[in-house]
DNA sequence: CCATAGATGAGACTTAGTCTCATGTAGGTT
DNA sequence: AACCTACATGAGACTAAGTCTCATCTATGG
């Protein structure tokens, strides 16, 4: 997967620097969302000696190309989750963190209805939805 | 609209003191979404001497007592729009900054059939429709 | 191997939001 | 009407998230 985003990269043509190669790595450790300071918190344990501006930078740079989406937690934090390239939106686990992908399965007809009801002229839109996965259910990790 | 605020408050058994009264106002004054840096500064302009603290107190309250709602904006900021206290979803116009209200209108049934797919037990979920309102689209304010 | 545009780390800076604490006051009680 | 006290407040220290600048470094095309 740290091939995958770097490859992209490349394809991009941006640079495919030592501090790029090791937060993609970095990134496809996580198994799920993360957040900035996560990432940050993981490259000082390991002593890489990235700055914090770098891992900014990487992750707009990452999100320009669809390859990490922003998703704001309910508690209003801002994560990123690695992804297709495609619209879809996120399933995120509020126990574990994992996240999965559901492509649009109908919201946009929502979104037809609600533009037609209100009168808007609907650009984008953006579906959160929170709960918890099945391996959380399983009772292992309540929360 | 401030009356509306202020009863509920009322209702909810936390003191009506000045303070809050007059952010209140402020609020019903604002036509749609607002950030807390709106109030602050709302509230500075008028010399009303009133703290940081207190106005993300009680815009916290209001969330708490769904007269408000979080949202979050495509760049990333936190904004509030007050609203009224049932489950729906807002329509914020990128041009002006308004918003209206949707009720769920079939997003309960995506939501269901994401589940489905997914194996996730979901728990709640957040939809945010950006676009421009009607006033925008005819012409008078770009972009 | 070189030149250079693009990337980097350090750290100052800005902004959002939280916390503490001494003081003030709403509103029920008498 | 005056009193009491729990709740609310403003000030400002503090933390965390994110941005910016700038001197230095390096990936990569030639």
């Amino acid at each position: 997967m740290a091939q995958q985003l770097l490859q992209a990269l490349d394809r991009a043509g941006v640079r495919l620097t030592g501090p790029r190669r090791e937060l993609a790595h970095l990134i496809a450790q996580r198994a799920g969302h993360f957040t900035a300071a996560d990432l940050l918190a993981d490259a000082e344990r390991r002593q890489l000696g990235i700055g914090r501006a770098t891992i900014f930078r990487l992750l707009e740079l990452l999100a320009e190309q669809n390859l990490v989406e922003r998703v704001d937690l309910p508690d209003g934090r801002h994560a990123y989750v690695p992804c297709e390239p495609s619209h879809h939106h996120h399933l995120v686990c509020i126990s574990c963190g994992g996240s999965s992908e559901v492509d649009d399965c109908g919201i946009d007809a929502v979104a037809a209805e609600a533009a037609r009801r209100s009168g808007f002229e609907i650009q984008s839109h953006r579906l959160e939805l929170f709960g918890r996965c099945p391996g959380c259910q399983s009772g292992t990790s309540p929360q």
